[in-house]
RNA sequence: GGGGAGUUUCCCGAGCGGUCAAAGGGGUCAGACUGUAAAUCUGAUGGAUUAUUCCUUCGCAGGUUCGAAUCCUGCACUCCCCA
């Protein structure tokens, strides 16, 4: 599939990926040039991404698919101070530790993310670039950095800024040193310019005070024209965020969200915000996205808008070993019967599922008290809780329903031996597990 | 410094001596309907037991009462107005 390079700007027009960007004539002859080099920042406030984070990598991956070369910036300087961008109070400092550690993390998963393979089976066509701006910005002095950058940045510039002006409109305020930000961030761009010639920034539609900063300090310092390409936030149909759900963030690193978990998510989207999914988070030709919108609009119920989203993004960010453990947990999870299930695939599905240990001896006699199995596994908060569940026809054993809130657990409920699957309404697991030595 | 308003169960917000575990809304959790969607409807929503009942909760600490979230005193915090 040898993309045509002078492809991207409109690849990303037609996804519906340009916020807002420079002179459209400017950029599209730049990049008319195989092998451009184009970046996009990642702030390190966390050890992982999450689905928030997806867009731009998904962005930096159409850059090399378009024939150029992406460079993921990691802010292990601009880490150091907070971006106030978007923010409505003073971002607390992180510790350097915490943010060596945060380092890490996403470094490695933006390299595991630009380096996987594509829905067609290829890896990255071209190079790929990953930098830190602490190792241009540790050896920086401020009198020198006073001197070479902020000379060259008018304060009414700086305080025009959206991210400025609605942070000093508050009462918080914010510091000397947040305020700052956008100057490191506008020599990173001109840094990169002087280094890889990149001349092109990507980013949120957030990021455009501190691109613009970099444009113009480009233009003042280096008489250099440089570009920005925003994308729009990404948001669900009721405006809420893509990739916050009521029990927290989905994250990309499996350890925090299984990808069983990150699989259910997408699969769970709705009609609404399908198509635009696809469309933006996707490497699925047009054509194709195309004819999944006409399927959802003719047999909603198949839901394979969903599916193939799913499908597309647990392999993209869990590989093809992470995508088959979702589809096989799902099968179990949805599908009906748990019994026959052997030890180990129970052991395999069920990783993602709370657990708890009870001594086999439990089960003895009068057994082990369903509701406080509930509670103990952490289905259910309080006995209570688990009682008016089952009450209300939520409550299931090995994917039996059952109705009687005193209901006791036997070694008859046992699965391939050790275990019984419990279940709250339809979407709650959890394993009860039973040791042979308490 | 002076004057006023407030602090209620996850959140917002009623309650102003007993009938208050505390209205209503939101959220959340179940159920129905569906498509593991949305919308809608139903139920539940401090804890332990459920037939009853018991325990803990209305900023904090005392007090008055047979009895207080509701009255009094002190303390803490928040907001508004005047200096």
């Amino acid at each position: 599939m040898a993309l045509n390079h002078t492809d991207l700007l409109a690849d990303l027009a037609a996804r519906g990926l340009v916020h807002q960007s420079t002179d459209l004539a400017g950029l599209g002859s730049w990049l008319a040039t195989a092998g451009r080099r184009i970046y996009c920042g990642f702030d390190p406030t966390s050890d992982s991404l999450h689905v928030g984070s997806l867009l731009p990598l998904v962005l930096l991956r159409r850059v090399a698919a378009a024939g150029h070369e992406p460079i993921a910036l990691l802010g292990g300087a601009t880490g150091m101070i907070g971006d106030p961008s978007g923010r409505s109070e003073e971002r607390n400092l992180l510790a350097p530790e915490q943010l060596a550690a945060n380092l890490a993390g996403i470094g490695h998963q933006i390299r595991t993310l630009l380096a996987a393979p594509g829905p067609d089976g290829r890896g990255s066509p071209g190079p790929v670039h990953v930098v830190d701006n602490a190792d241009w910005m540790r050896g920086v002095g401020y009198l020198a950095f006073l001197r070479d950058v902020g000379k060259h940045v008018p304060l009414s510039q700086m305080l025009g800024k959206d991210s400025v002006q609605s942070r000093l409109e508050r009462d918080g305020g914010l510091s000397y040193t947040e305020f700052s930000y956008m100057l490191l961030q506008a020599w990173d761009f001109v840094h990169l310019s002087d280094a890889l010639d990149c001349r092109v920034q990507l980013g949120g539609s957030d990021q455009w005070g501190n691109i613009t900063a970099g444009i113009e300090l480009g233009r003042r310092l280096r008489g250099r024209e440089l570009h920005a390409v925003t994308c729009p936030l990404l948001v669900k149909s009721d405006g809420t965020k893509m990739g916050k759900t009521a029990s927290g963030a989905i994250w990309l690193d499996a350890k925090r969200t299984s990808p069983f978990r990150f699989y259910q998510y997408w699969i769970n989207l709705d009609d609404a915000d399908a198509g635009r999914c696809l469309l933006r988070l996707t490497e699925l030709p047009l054509d194709e996205i195309h004819a999944l919108d006409a399927q959802r609009a003719n047999d909603p119920a198949a839901r394979t808008s969903q599916k193939r989203l799913a499908e597309e993004l647990t392999r993209l960010v869990h590989g093809p070993e992470g995508l088959a453990h979702a589809r096989q947990a799902t099968e179990v999870f949805f599908g009906a019967e748990v019994a026959s299930l052997d030890p180990t695939a129970l052991d395999d599905v069920f990783a993602d599922v709370a657990s708890h240990e009870f001594p086999r001896t439990a089960l003895d006699g009068e057994g082990l008290a369903l509701v406080e199995a509930f509670e103990r596994t952490g289905l259910a908060p309080s006995r209570s809780a688990a009682r008016r569940t089952i009450e209300q026809g939520g409550g299931y054993v090995n994917n039996r329903r059952v109705t009687d809130p005193t209901r006791r657990l036997t070694p008859a409920d046992l699965v391939g031996g050790t275990s019984i699957v419990l279940r709250s309404g339809k979407k709650s697991y959890a394993l009860a597990r039973f040791a042979d030595r308490p």
